[in-house]
DNA sequence: TCACCAAGTGAGAAGCGTTCTCACTTGGTG
DNA sequence: CACCAAGTGAGAACGCTTCTCACTTGGTGA
């Protein structure tokens, strides 16, 4: 069961960010907008990018592909901004968490920074810790050097 | 600066919830309800407590007390229950995490799992990390006991 | 090839958690 | 005690997300 949240491990974008899901035209453009995502986006961003390639499709569409994306585990959400959830695509395919730029918004697949006392059904002092939620904010290396001295 | 965000260290009840934000009743009465909170709550269900032990606070006024113990860091988002923010009380004024467990809504304050490579204002490969979530999801104790061989 | 129909779509309404407005009250300060 | 910034209650408003419904699409099997 967890095949429907494996993607191909080739390259970093697979061809499916739906999953098992059917990917209709409107998808097809959704995925490649969201592919071409290098930062991290909220729903209605996406909307207005996905209305500048291809005018038409409906803001609930994109929500819907937003969900199968999610569950197909292709999309990750990495925060809020002003209420609404912050979304990124996820560029590898085995656990791992992410660091968002507050900068300028860049996300990066990152590696666990829990070591394996607190992995996927580990035990910390007693309780039984069966999964966990990471996000790293700070400054991808290009805005690190443009804050210099600042 | 920090002050704000700094109660008494003496016991895991600080005297004051808020900060140096003023006490009314009301929030008197919110704060003794939240600190006879031993799970994670929404604000509705904190609402209707406090409607229980005293009633005609309004729920505006529940959310300002919210956001007042938030500030003054006593109180924590530890994830969304159907739409609805998760709060906990903050049990420790120290750097720190929670681990909610799945089953009895109970939480347990826990200390960070990130090391010093991943700490405040620290470098990972040559990205600066400000800050970070964490947030552990499992059985406390007794609930792991509760379903042991189920 | 083609009928079938589960899955997806678009537009707008609806839902719902949260915040705001406004007239009024409170409580700390001097 | 006067002052007034801060807090309150009720309900309206806000805004993100989900739902509804009639229609379309596209994968599957005969
Ligand atoms: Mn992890
Ligand atoms: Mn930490
Ligand atoms: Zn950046
Ligand atoms: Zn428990």
């Amino acid at each position: 069961m967890d095949a429907d949240h494996q993607r191909d491990p080739n390259g970093p974008t697979p061809s499916t960010l739906y999953g098992t899901a059917r990917v209709s035209v409107q998808r097809a453009v959704i995925a490649r907008v969201v592919r071409e995502m290098r930062t991290a986006f909220t729903a209605e961003e996406l909307h207005l990018a996905v209305a500048d390639a291809s005018p038409g499709i409906g803001l609930a569409t994109v929500y819907r592909a937003i969900s199968a994306m999610q569950e197909a585990g292709a999309v990750m959400t990495v925060g809020d901004r002003d209420g609404s959830a912050l979304l990124a695509l996820c560029v590898r395919n085995d656990h791992h968490h992410h660091l968002v730029c507050t900068r300028c918004g860049r996300v990066l697949g990152v590696e666990c920074p829990l070591g394996d006392a607190v992995s996927s059904a580990a035990t910390r002092e007693g309780h039984l810790i069966t999964s966990h939620e990471v996000v790293l904010y700070g400054l991808c290396v290009d805005c690190r050097e443009g804050t210099r001295g600042a």
